[in-house]
DNA sequence: TTGAAAGCGCTAACAA
DNA sequence: TTGTTAGCGCTTTCAA
């Protein structure tokens, strides 16, 4: 494994008879340089194979021009568009970027934030797990000035941009819809209230309820893990009921469509017996039939923001809370009225 | 953004009254230190908030501790769990990991591999994107005697170990089934045949073919991305032949799943007209009626198993290909005989 | 068992 | 417009 020493700026500056500072300002493209010289010391660079120490300049600038990020998982759709985002804006603007996953754990998540500390990346993005109760593990990257982007799944943290939709207009909507379609005993399965996404949509369920006259039973409210299980088991729960459920909200897709596939072994009817909306327009949500009416926001531009909030940050611009737009799309599986 | 100078061992030397290469020599265990030396030496470094600085000791000990990955697209199943199969063994043995994306495209791998490349990771695992042609851009690390390991879409690459399943025997077996099935005419759907896992899948294919007296036909083969489209497309082609298949063996279960709801949209019956096996087995294969055969193989030891091979090999231990096992797995979509 | 000193490769303040 | 020089924080050789 040994490797032959690399070039470096001196070699390239004994070569072209100058010194290394200037080697290295014409590799910068520093203002004050003869343009000749400029160029005379890149082509000869490139000649000869050089290649910058990122750890040198890091440990001299002490920045690192990377940026951390943090995700729960990365098997959603909606995960893999926003990474895609996120890595649109780095690269445009010369950023590096290491990404860590939770893994949906608080131990793990704060293991992740650590690490992201030591690396000493320059700043960075969040969407916290599932579990994670306190914020705290953020403190060394703001006792340091390093600026946190929270989106999605954020907390509320004083200095910390935030990048959300509006998760209680949505839910609102949603539920709204669904009393649009005649369903009168509205049940919802959500998450862990600690994430302001399922509370958020929670929320904006039981607003909803109430403005249309509709007594909020906490019998109808399921709160799981928002996984394939949970799924089975609300459907589980709400068939047991003698006074079943006529409308479901979920806070994901997942859920949602465990939900129906259980619906339909049982012979239950979607939509005619049961109405059901989802959270995320995951794919999936066009395979299951019915097509699953669902909740669209666009996750690309998610992260698009956030990295760009981010990089503001970083060079002091001002930066602010930021609110994406949603989209209730209505597909079969709440449609009765044409 | 300006933070407050860091804790170096300089601090904590002048702290103790002991050299700066003591504390140094403290931190990392080195062997001559009196026990207690040691133990003052961490705890004070400890209470004194000290971090270490990774570029200062990137810099003098010419490497990283940093293992890079390129994969094509996150928004798999398969891949989420490849990528947490290497976190765990990253994790275990202190290295840290740069995941990059190529997109599927070359271009953007290309470019991947060069910013690992400058980030000087000690080692580098690929999945290949779908369009990559030539696997010159592996060379910079080959040069310089930085392994490269391949895993599921590989190259056959002098020096490069692989982690692969035998695709071969995996299409042989699922075309083997639909043989056993009934089916008479089989098609093929596939992907870019540069790419060793389509070829593979489609020579298994065509072995099973062979050894069933079946003739191939070429009009039965459909290539293209893989993607929902394609799926589509191969359905829509399939359906306007006068002398349909009544069997499909689909490269990935993305394209088997479009073209089940492509069939069943046009009132054709599966598995009773046509069965259709995929490859992957992702969740969504158990979402489309009728569930859909697929070949299941263990992402999560791919990535542990790719990623032990790098960090032995990096620790001069002997490594080899290494072939992964795969297994039909048999369900309502290509299940005629009970 | 510990310390002094050099150097990893780069950048920038200062000088020319 | 360019060069000199010091130093970022760490490790390690050599010496004590």
């Amino acid at each position: 494994m040994k490797s032959k020493r690399d070039v470096t700026i001196y070699d390239v500056a004994k070569v072209l008879n100058i010194s290394a500072s200037t080697v290295s300002r014409g590799l910068n493209d520093h203002p004050h340089l003869r343009k000749e010289t400029v160029l005379k010391i890149k082509t000869t660079a490139d000649e000869m194979g050089y290649q910058p120490n990122k750890f040198a300049s890091n440990l001299r600038l002490r920045k690192t021009n990377t940026l951390g990020l943090v995700v729960p998982k990365l098997n959603s759709y909606f995960m893999a568009a926003v990474i895609s985002g996120i890595e649109k804006i780095t690269n445009e603007n010369g950023y590096g970027l290491i990404i860590s996953t939770s893994n949906e754990s608080e131990s793990r998540e704060i293991s992740s934030v650590n690490t992201l500390f030591k690396s000493r990346v320059d700043g960075l993005m969040v969407s916290v797990a599932y579990d994670t109760v306190s914020p705290q593990h953020f403190d060394i990257f703001l006792k340091k000035n390093i600026p946190v982007v929270f989106f999605d799944r954020v907390f509320k943290h004083a200095g910390c941009v935030s990048i959300v939709i509006d998760n209680v207009s949505a839910g609102y909507e949603a539920t709204m819809h669904l009393v649009e379609q005649g369903c009168k005993r509205i049940a919802h399965i959500g998450g862990n209230m600690q994430r302001d996404v399922y509370s958020g949509r929670f929320e904006g369920y039981k607003k909803a309820l109430n403005d249309s006259g509709i007594m909020f039973d906490k019998n109808l409210v399921s709160v799981g893990d928002m996984s394939q299980e949970a799924g089975f088991e609300s459907a589980k729960k709400f068939l047991k009921m003698k006074n079943r459920p006529d409308g479901v909200f979920a806070a994901n897709d997942t859920v949602a469509v465990a939900l129906i596939m259980y619906l339909l072994d049982a012979d239950i009817r979607v939509p005619e017996d049961i109405c059901v909306v989802g959270f995320n327009n995951e794919p999936l949500s066009t395979i299951i039939k019915p097509n699953l009416s669902t909740v669209d926001y666009p996750a690309c531009q998610i992260g698009e923001t956030a990295a760009t909030s981010l990089i503001n940050k970083l060079n002091n611009k001002h930066t602010e809370n930021i609110i994406i737009e949603h989209k209730l799309i209505v597909r079969d599986s709440s449609l009765r009225k044409k």
